[in-house]
This record gives structure tokens, C-alpha cells and sequence, in this order.
DNA sequence: GACCTCGGTTGCGTATGTTGCAACGACTGT
DNA sequence: ACAGTCGTTGCAACATACGCAACCGAGGTC
């Protein structure tokens, strides 16, 4: 809709990954150099971007503070990380809140486990829905016909070999997700994770967020995975009452 | 210089405060709602913004996954925080890491305290240079004409009763800085808070950020602060250490 | 239940802002 | 000192993003 604007947008996410030089920025996004000049200097007034030198350019500190006065005006967030925080230090294991946006899950907020297998996971990042627990708990917590709708229009990119294919399948698994009340990811994401998830409910019962445990299939096998699910329910439960939920539905 | 990234931007900054309606953000930078529509529009694409609802637009995902892509790519924060985590850990005070970036200091890190009084600070947040500790080391450690050009240039607007309002003052300020190896900031940033900051160093022994701690006067008092810097430069060299630093000023 | 208002959305013509070009300048390494 | 590389600037041409005004759709009121 906006050339320029889209084309920063596009500058901002190659700089991202790491600091780049004018040339290849204009050769990325196939535009003139001096374009992609104008276009950085007006990042870097804003502070989106900042020079390194005089030859490279990096993310900027607006960045940052956008981010994270962003982070701290999402409720959940906030009301949910005590018992999270918790949960994590409790186990030992890394813990996640995510919330559903446009198709995809995402992560709001991250804590580390203890075991130094590290997750290719960050705070924004997203996931596809049909491989992770937190996506099968946000979407199983819609009504059916939102959830057909989803589902029949998703994508069912093959991840590992546990990885959901379908939308019969994954709609079949919604349902038992909805009805447990938990969802599990067996290594259908990542070869070598399997994860549970459970929501966590605002005042009217409305899912808020989903929050799961990701633990490596080497520390503990699918029986000690679901021996977590409790102790992740009294957690997420926590956070629910924090979050305004009184367990009827009917906040207030 | 470009304008429609401009405007985009300055639509960020006005979106971060809080959720805002269309109309509100055409009024805010004086254009017509449809121009804002658009660059919305755009900005909704690459997920730099969501849509509450259909009224309400909040900042999106793409923020805090570039941000914390970025915060990553900030060598000095990861080879710090141990230190760090550690120092706050011992004290129980507020520590922040902050660097320089175009005449002003940015938090580029920051461990709460154990107190309740919070202070208005937050990662990516920028402060000025006259009236941290932050920022008297990191400007003490540049080369003393480029302090003197900094301190010329730099406006000293008054904050607190102990507010230093002038660059000569600010210069013999620095100096002080300079051969004591740390910075007090007497409360001339807020009111009622004090601290002190002291530099980490990288591998040439150049100065890569400054680390500091934040105190209530009610907690401590002066002498009570100052006592607190062995303990902060314990942790700065640690800091150092791991971030490349031999201690002689010439890495490798 | 019809009316009204308010906010978001769309199509269109025009002027403006943005683009690509080409020449320049700073810096590096040989 | 020269060649090569990369960032920077001025300018003219054009595409783009702009403002306008009319169109919807939802919520509230009488």
C-alpha cells in the first residue's frame, strides 16, 4: 500500500538479523542504493536504526523501547508471570505464554529452563499453529466453526514425522484438546521437544493466552511429560485468577 | 526525509503509548485519517501493528521480535549479565546497563530491585547525559576533546535542586569522573534517588557500556551509597573480564 | 423500528514526494 | 599515487502517496 514505508519495514527485518552495508541492503530489496539511504536516515532520526561505524547499520533503541512499553501493556503478560516465573523455577523447565494473531501463535513471553538445550524460540517470534500445544489450546478454545474455518484454511507444512497433516486430523485433535482441557505437542514441531500447554482465562472465561512447558524427549519420556500436566494446570489456573477469572465465567 | 516513513514512525511512537483510534492518530499528526489508514495498512502487513477489535490499533509482534533479535546482537548485554544478575541479586538494588548513542544514554539492560519504589526507567529507554551517573562515565571515558565537544553542545536542563547547569561544571565533573573511575549521581536526576555507575571495558580496554545502581535516598544514605562502589566495580570487572578485557588495556 | 451519528473504508485526480541516475568525495589497500 | 570500493549529493521525471468527498456499517437514541 505504501512503497516506501514497506520497503523500510522489509530494511528493518534484513538489519535484524544482522548488521548489514548500504549495497547489499539496496541489492536485497532491489532498489537504488541512494533509496535505500534516504530511507535508513529517516530510521535512524527515529531511532529504529543506528550506524556502526560509518559502513554498517544496526537496530536502533526506539526499537526497544516500543517493544517493551508494547510488552508491558499486554495484561496477560503481566498478571500471568508470577505464577509462570513459578512454574519455571519450580521444574526447572522452559515455560512460554503465547496468544493467537492472524493465523499464527506468538510468544509473549519466555522463561528459560535450567537444562542448557536451547529452544530456537524468542519473545515475538511466531509458530505455526498445527505443531505447537499453545496453538492447539488457543484454537481449540474457539467455537467450532471459527476453529473449521481455521483450520481448513492453514497450512500443514511437515515439521518431523509426528507433525499433523490435516485439517481432518488436527480438527479431530482440537476436539480432544477441548475436552482434556490441555493440549500436547509430541515432537511435532521439533524433533527433539515435546511440549503441554493449558490456557489461562480472563473474567469472562474467554481464553487469554495459552502457556506451555517445553521439555527435551532426553531428560523426560511422554509418561513423565504428562506427569507435568498437573502442576502446569495449578500454574495456569494461578494465572487465570490473577487475570480477573473466578472460575464460573462470569467475571465480576 | 522521507515522508511517508516519517509519519509511520511517529504513528508507532503515538500507538506505543496506548491502544489509539484512527481519527485520534489523523489529528495527532495532522493528515488526513485516510493516509493514516494506509500507512496502518501497511504496517499491519508486516505485523509492526494489530487491530483490537476493528477501532483500536496496538503495537504487533514484529516489535519485540526484531527488538529481541537486537537486544541479542548487543554483545556487551549477554557477557554482562552474570555480573549483573549476580550484583542485583547481592544488593537487592535496581542495576542498569546503559551505552551511548547519539548524545544521550540508553538502557540497554536492566534488573529490577527488591524495594518497591519503581523507578521510570526501562530498556531502550533514553536519558540524558548531564544528570546520570550512566552517563557521566561514559562521556568521562572519550577522549577530552570530544568531551568538551559533547558537553558544549548538550543542553542542562534543570531536574532536581542538584542538577549540574553548565558545561564547565559538567567538565570539571567528568574529570573527577575520570580519575576516580566511577560516577555519583546525587540525585540531580530524580529526586529521590541516587547512584552510581562505573564502565565496562572490552578487549582494548575501551569502554563498551556503563553498569550502575540505583538506591532510594530513604534506604541509603551518601555515605551508604558511596560504599556500594567497591561492590558495583567488583561486578564491572567481572563484566569486563568476560567481555574480553585482560586488565592492561591491549586484548589478546 | 427508523433515524442519527460516529468511525472506518473506498475511488479518484492531482501535486508532491520519492526515485534512479550520474557525478562526486572519502577512504583502503596495493 | 592510483585504482577500487562505498557512501553521499543534486537534479529532473515520474510514480506514488495524498486529500477530498462520498459511501458504508455499527451503536445508540428517541
Amino acid at each position: 500500500m505504501s512503497q516506501s514505508l514497506d520497503r523500510a519495514l522489509t530494511l528493518l527485518n534484513s538489519i535484524a538479523k544482522d548488521a548489514r552495508t548500504l549495497d547489499d541492503l539496496a541489492e536485497e530489496i532491489g532498489v537504488h542504493k541512494s533509496t535505500v539511504l534516504r530511507l535508513l536516515r529517516t530510521l535512524e532520526q527515529h531511532h529504529f536504526v543506528r550506524r556502526e561505524g560509518t559502513r554498517y547499520y544496526r537496530l536502533g533503541s526506539a526499537m526497544f523501547d516500543l517493544a517493551n512499553q508494547a510488552l508491558d501493556s499486554i495484561d496477560v503478560r503481566r498478571s500471568a508471570q508470577p505464577a509462570l516465573a513459578a512454574l519455571n523455577a519450580r521444574t526447572g523447565h522452559t515455560v512460554h505464554l503465547a496468544s493467537y494473531d492472524d493465523g499464527e501463535v506468538v510468544y509473549i513471553d519466555k522463561y528459560e529452563g535450567r537444562h542448557s538445550v536451547r529452544m530456537y524460540s524468542r519473545v515475538g517470534k511466531r509458530a505455526p499453529l498445527h505443531c505447537t500445544a499453545v496453538g492447539k489450546v488457543l484454537v481449540a478454545a474457539m467455537p467450532p466453526a471459527r476453529r473449521e474455518e481455521i483450520a481448513r484454511s492453514m497450512e500443514y507444512p511437515v515439521l518431523t514425522p509426528n507433525t499433523i497433516t490435516s485439517a481432518e486430523d488436527y480438527l479431530a485433535e482440537l476436539d480432544r484438546v477441548a475436552e482434556l482441557g490441555y493440549a500436547v505437542d509430541n515432537a511435532e514441531h521439533e524433533d527433539f521437544i515435546h511440549c503441554v500447554a493449558a490456557p489461562v482465562r480472563g473474567a469472562d472465561g474467554e481464553v487469554l493466552a495459552a502457556a506451555s512447558m517445553s521439555v527435551p524427549k532426553v531428560l523426560l519420556d511422554y509418561e513423565g511429560l504428562l506427569a507435568l500436566v498437573p502442576d502446569l494446570r495449578a500454574a495456569t489456573n494461578e494465572a487465570s485468577v490473577h487475570s480477573g477469572w473466578t472460575g464460573n465465567g462470569k467475571g465480576h
